[in-house]
DNA sequence: CGTGTGCCCTGACAGC
DNA sequence: TGCTGTCAGGGCACAC
């Protein structure tokens, strides 16, 4: 259930075991999740040492030290598993290590893997196209009033647009515009400057708490059975459709539908 | 161009 | 117990 905090729980539970390795075999399990596998990405992982770890938007990457850098994306259901004690039926690929096993396991296989030069990363076209970092310096009041301006959409599908901010899912949206007091289906173009300074921050705050959550629970990555432990946090807005609102003002929290996913948000200090 | 819709896939759960 | 329908944290192709 891989939103951005979960993708960066990932790299960093990862990274802890994977840095550094030498990988010495690459198994794939079928040939393709939403895209085939790249046709030389178990030649070219093979024999390999992992030279660092990051995240881009919702990608985790794995440098190697062949100048390729392997970007997974997680999808719907995507995890990882480390040292698992069984296989499970939905591990497409595994990798090991001197040490370690780590399975790729995605039910849905709405996730992807690919290979790119690692110095044309940013070239790469699902890189190019994308928005700034959200927990990065170029997210700013003024870059989202550019970035929304004329816009008829309503500002919870354009936070979800990439293009505009890279990495925020439906979880989070929704829950940056309760704490910005933002009514989803406001149209982009003409939500305020007072507004959008609320929403930087309320951005901000919401996926570092949930990165800390998130932190906290690489206990549970670690577990010798390999379970990756997802943050249980507690949502002001998300799956709560008929309960109070956190923030005192009576509101009971309401379900819509928004390009065909929910949306939840409080109707009265949402505006 | 911007915007809206449907689909990819499996599993969990509610209701009958 | 099994069936059916609905929904799920994402992204893309396609139609207008």
């Amino acid at each position: 259930m891989p939103e951005l905090p979960e993708v960066e729980t990932t790299v960093r539970g990862l990274a802890r075991y994977l840095d550094g390795a030498r990988i010495e075999r690459v198994v794939l399990n079928r040939p393709d999740l939403r895209r085939p596998f790249p046709p030389d990405l178990v030649q070219v992982m093979t024999g390999a040492r992992v030279t660092g770890l990051s995240r881009r938007a919702k990608y985790g990457l794995i440098h190697l030290d062949r100048a390729q850098s392997v970007i997974f994306h997680l999808g719907m259901s995507g995890r990882w598993r480390i040292d698992p004690e069984a296989p499970d039926t939905h591990d497409h690929m595994i990798i090991e290590t001197a040490s370690n096993r780590f399975a790729l396991c995605d039910p849905r296989r709405f996730g992807s893997v690919d290979m790119v030069d690692t110095g044309a990363l940013d070239a790469w076209p699902q890189f190019a196209a994308m928005g700034p970092e959200p927990l990065g310096p170029d997210l700013t009041p003024q870059h989202l009033k550019a970035a929304l301006k004329g816009k008829t959409q309503s500002i919870k599908l354009c936070l979800l647009d990439q293009r505009i901010v890279a990495g925020l899912g439906n979880i989070y949206v929704c829950e940056a515009l309760w704490r910005a007091r933002i009514h989803p289906m406001k149209k982009a173009g003409k939500v305020t400057r007072t507004q959008l300074a609320r929403l930087v921050p309320a951005i901000r705050d919401v996926l570092e708490t949930s990165i800390r959550d998130g932190g906290s629970s690489l206990r549970d990555y670690a577990r010798p059975d390999g379970e990756l432990g997802y943050f249980a946090t507690r949502f002001d807005v998300y799956g709560r459709t008929g309960e109070v609102c956190h923030r005192g003002d009576g509101g009971a929290i309401r379900r819509i539908t928004q390009g065909g996913r929910s949306t939840w948000y409080c109707p009265v200090c949402q505006r």
